[in-house]
DNA sequence: TGATAGATCGGCT
DNA sequence: GCCGATCTATCAG
């Protein structure tokens, strides 16, 4: 067993939200649980700024946005519609309120576990399963679908991102992904900025109708 | 493939 | 009380 890649400075995360967001595809996230490496690359993302519509950070802290306020390097967790769960990373200066979401990651490892967590229900499928391409996609293209793959819930809420369970580490390809940027998805206010960040051609980027 | 509704509840007005 | 940084099942074409 290799060690798993080492996290990114913190410092990482005080830089420019926007710019943030844009580096942070092709790097990796490295999730532990059980003492098993999980190991993704982040496909795609979207910035939350301050001063930003559509933005949980908009009306300034809340009880669910705090952690938003903390300084760059945290994680922030919430729950939507009820069921599903959204990670972000904190970045920017403590009392700023961005983040960057966390919409797609493309597993490098582990997917028989990944599939045991997203669909309890149904049996890894066997190699020759040729229907199976398209669910393996499923499993973490989408900010909700990769927080169940790899059991994120709200008590990792303010984890610092630079040691066990949960960490960033630098992009390990010398070659810069192609980087494509859209409007982001599922808002209704702040809509016109093109903040969402995505490989081209990656078919764990959601909406994946994004053919290079 | 595309449109639509339902699930389900915490956060916010 | 309403609605959401989502996902799935279902229906129409």
């Amino acid at each position: 067993m290799t060690a798993p890649p080492p996290p990114i400075s913190l410092k990482f995360y005080l830089g420019n939200t926007v710019e943030v967001a844009k580096q942070l595809i092709g790097m990796l996230l490295v999730r532990i649980i059980d003492g098993v490496t999980f190991v993704s690359r982040i496909v795609e993302t979207e910035a939350y700024r301050k001063d930003d519509p559509a933005s949980h950070s908009a009306s300034g802290p809340t009880d669910r946005c705090r952690i938003m306020f903390e300084t760059g390097g945290a994680l922030y967790v919430y729950q939507i519609y009820g069921i599903h769960f959204c990670m972000n990373v904190v970045t920017e200066a403590k009392g700023v309120g961005c983040a960057v979401l966390i919409r797609g990651i493309e597993p490098l490892d582990g997917f028989p576990l990944l599939w045991s967590r997203r669909f309890p229900n149904e049996p890894f499928p066997q190699e020759d399963d040729r229907s199976a391409r398209r669910r393996i996609a499923d499993l973490t293209n989408g900010p909700g679908k990769l927080c169940a793959a790899l059991g994120i819930t709200k008590s990792l809420n303010g984890h610092e991102l630079n040691r066990e369970p949960l960490w960033v580490s630098p992009r390990p390809e010398e070659e810069a992904p192609r980087i494509l940027s859209s409007r982001r998805i599922g808002i209704s206010r702040g809509v016109e900025r093109n903040w969402r960040f995505y490989e081209a051609g990656n078919r764990f980027a959601s909406r994946s109708r994004n053919r290079a």
